[in-house]
DNA sequence: TTATCATATCATCAAACGATGATATGATAA
DNA sequence: TTATCATATCATCGTTTGATGATATGATAA
């Protein structure tokens, strides 16, 4: 009976998840994966807009994902430990696996049914 | 610009950690890392609804996270792959040192502001 | 100073998500 | 067979989520 006082614990690690399950925060984690990149390098290289793109990094940051520093009027952006591109690669080495499964699960995933 | 091809990878990526970003599928996650458990056992042990268990077990099953395997009137769930608990334990030790962050974070994370 | 560039913030709204309750299925026991 | 137990399915509904557009802030350049 681990209940009570796990709870708070796996609400915090299912955060942790959230933070990856966005295609479009995982689209700027893999955009940080070669190195720092300033805000507007990964507007460009995401294709995504602008205060999209600052409100996810907005997210990442204070989840201490990532990690920001000014340069002149810029700001750079890199994860902030190696363990995050680590979860990225343990989760493609996983995918190599259960990819198919994953594109067609449905419920509690995305909206569109699988095609029959 | 590895976009347009790159955009079918990223979406399944996230659906794959999206397994992982709900309190409830982690809980039964969790209850399946000591080895394979019935859907009677692991709703006492999560104090889950049956119906919301079996939702969700249903989405973890598709997504090839668990594996299902009839045993008598009983339905026995495992984890499918040690690599799913692999991602279970590096998240783990990513939070003992991002974890007050992630309490932290709210937007695209949780309603609740934290508090001041 | 003012102008301009780079980024952040915030409210709004539509869409996706997850819990629930009712019901269906499927397996065993009687 | 019928009854019962274990699990699955499904529609519904309230909540959470993420994209957008407008605007604010903050930094540098003129």
């Amino acid at each position: 009976m681990l209940l009570a006082a796990q709870t708070t614990r796996v609400e915090i690690k299912a955060r942790l998840f959230r933070g990856f399950s966005d295609p479009s925060r995982l689209k700027i984690l893999e955009s940080l994966r070669d190195g720092a990149q300033t805000v507007g390098a990964i507007v460009e290289c995401t294709a995504l807009s602008q205060s999209n793109v600052s409100n996810h990094l907005s997210c990442l940051r204070d989840c201490g994902l990532v990690m920001a520093e000014q340069r002149g009027k810029f700001v750079e952006y890199r994860l902030s430990d190696p363990r995050v591109e680590e979860l990225l690669i343990l989760a493609e080495i996983l995918l190599a696996d259960v990819a198919h499964g994953v594109y067609e699960c449905t419920r509690y995933s995305t909206e569109e049914r699988a095609v029959e």
